[in-house]
Order: C-alpha cells, then structure tokens, then sequence
DNA sequence: CCTTGATGCCAACAACCGTTGACAAAGGAG
DNA sequence: CTCCTTTGTCAACGGTTGTTGGCATCAAGG
C-alpha cells in the first residue's frame, strides 16, 4: 500500500504510543510497532531516525491545566486527569517507562516543574510553600493512576469518576490551601 | 572461590534484590546479577531455575503492617511505609517491576488484599467500605514512593521524614477514618 | 590412595533486538 | 514516453539475552 509520508509517520506515531502506553519502553519493540501499523521496520527507522527519538515523539504531551477558581481546584483537578488520562496517551506512556527509563523520568519532572508548579502558584499565590505542596497533588495523582490503570487494584476500578472525585477532591484541596 | 550453596544462593539472591529494585525486571540481567554476585550466569541457573523463578524469590517479602491505635493509624502507617522501604528491598523491586510486568502487578494486589485490606478492616472496624477506603490508602502510599524514590521530585526528596508524616499523616487518617 | 558427589566455569546455542544498506515499485514532472 | 524522487520491502549485520551441556576443580568418605 502506497500512502503519503505525513500519513504514515502518524499511522506509526499512534502505533508507537499504544505500545509504549500498553508495555513499555523495553517490551515495546519497533517490529511490533511496526506490525502495528502493517509497515516495515525500517521505516520506522527512516521517520523517527531511531528508538529513542520516536519514544520522544509518542511521550510528547501538555497537562493542558485548566483554570480553575481556587475553592474547586481540588475536585476539578482530580476530574480533569481522569479524563486527560483516558483520552490522552502520552501520560500512560510517561508513567509506564518513567518508571525505568531515567530520560521519562526526567521529563515527569520537567512536567511538574513547568506545568505542575506554577498551577500550584496561580491557585495558591504562595510562592514559599508551593514546590512541597505541589508534589504532594502530584504523588496523589499518580498514586492514584498507578493504583487504577497500573496496578489494577479491583476496588479502584470499580469506582466511579464521581466517587473517586468525591473521596480525593478534598485531599488535593487541603494540599492545595491547607 | 568455594562456598556452600547455601551461601552462594543468599549472595545471589542479595544481587539480584539490588538488580531488581534499581533497574526493574527487563533491564536487571541475569549475567549482569551474577557479575554483582561474583559468580558465573550459570550458578543462577543451577540455583533458582529461572529468571522467573529468581525474581518471584526476590520479590517475596511481608509488608509487617504494625498493631496501631486508631487516632494514630494515619501519621504510624506513613512512618512504618517509609522505612520500611528503605530497609527492605523488596517493595522496592516490586514498584519498579509491577509497571511493566503483570506477574508482579498481580502479587502486588495479592499483597494489598491480603495485608493492606485486612489492616484497614482491623483499624475502622467497617468492613463494607473497607474496600474502597484501602486502596485510598494504598494510592497515597504508592504515590509517595513513586514521586520521591523513583521520579526524584526535587520537593519530596528534599522533604524530611518528620515532613511528610505531618503532611501525609492526616491524609491517611481521613480515607481510614473519614 | 581412589572414588564420588557437589561446586564452579566456559563455550555455545537459538532467539530477539535496533539498525543499516541495497534494491523494487509507484507516481508525478519534463 | 523517460527520468527521478518518494515510498516501501527485504535480507542481513552485530550485539545482547536466557538457557544449556560438558568439563574442570575441590572436599569428603572409603
């Protein structure tokens, strides 16, 4: 099949995510790629140069963190990673490498520094107190996908967007202003 | 060098609980655990089998929840999780394993309904929202180790022990309890 | 002493990986 | 039509992995 070099370079690149989302770096092999998008291996190679640079492209992502007044923040930003997380592959992708890959690990922190960070800051206007305070919502919500989508424990799959954003809203809330 | 197989199979096992926990279950090779162990690739074999085999031996270890009070459940578990996973490995091995492997996904669940569970159900007395409330428990946990000891949030890191009970503490307290 | 069993090392296998270069086919430009 | 760029396939490379079987080496028992 013959189609153009912009259509196939996103063909592999939603391949690659899924891969990288479902296994991994290491497990994620550029022939199941590949097999993914029924192309061969070697073009992969000559889009995305090499493994590491199409992983940089798949992880390539934005928060995307909303404005929120300050009383709803903690409810708001438990419904909006939710969502972002089932709709947006790049966070699957970071978290399940981040966790042996040192480079997805140092974009994890590029992410809270530059988005994380400073969405603390505008909510809170507390500049002193902000970095603790936004990594205690950030290990809450990762805790919270790692548990859900990761991990799988049953009781947290069972749950309901609302209940989970019932439950956690609060605790992000108090890291927020508390 | 001449050891008892009793030894050099407690040697073994020691590398390759450090292997495990620092490069997770791809990336810890069999060669690469020997090489740390002093010994030939073969030796592992002849020992444990299998690299499945050699990981499930290095990923056994009890949780020890402790006996606590009730009113003092939140700030003890925060303190006991913390330590403990600086003094035992395994935890460590099977975070940075059960993102990417689902045998050790599933031994984490096991660990969770068989110890996490059974302790919340001990602390609150209610065994009908238990369920939901431990794994409340469990993601806060979870995404502590994770932010700290395997992304390196530059705030978590620097937080001391003292720190992150105070902050964590109530937390915890809240999904038991709340 | 010799025998026997346990302990350890070495070389090699088959499978898989990322990556490369040469070659085929398709399609538009002249 | 011919030419040439783009798109795609194929086979092979060097390296690494888990795993295996054969061979050396040591210690103890007779």
């Amino acid at each position: 099949m013959r189609r153009s070099s912009a259509e196939t370079k996103t063909v592999i690149l939603a391949a690659a995510r899924e891969r990288f989302a479902a296994d991994g770096y290491d497990k994620a092999t550029i022939r199941a790629i590949a097999a993914d998008a029924r192309i061969d291996p070697a073009m992969v190679m000559r889009y995305f140069g090499n493994k590491e640079k199409l992983f940089a492209a798949a992880a390539e992502f934005d928060l995307e963190l909303p404005e929120l007044a300050s009383e709803l923040a903690g409810a708001g930003l438990v419904r909006h990673f939710l969502r972002k997380w089932e709709a947006d592959e790049g966070l699957q992708v970071l978290l399940r490498t981040g966790v042996t890959n040192e480079a997805a690990a140092e974009r994890m922190r590029t992410i809270f520094g530059g988005q994380v960070l400073p969405f603390v800051v505008r909510i809170t206007g507390d500049p002193a107190g902000a970095p603790l305070r936004a990594s205690l919502v950030a290990s809450q919500l990762l805790g919270l996908a790692l548990s859900r989508y990761i991990l799988k424990f049953p009781p947290m799959v069972a749950a309901s967007e609302e209940e989970l954003v019932a439950r956690l809203g609060p605790t992000i809330q108090r890291y927020l202003t508390g």
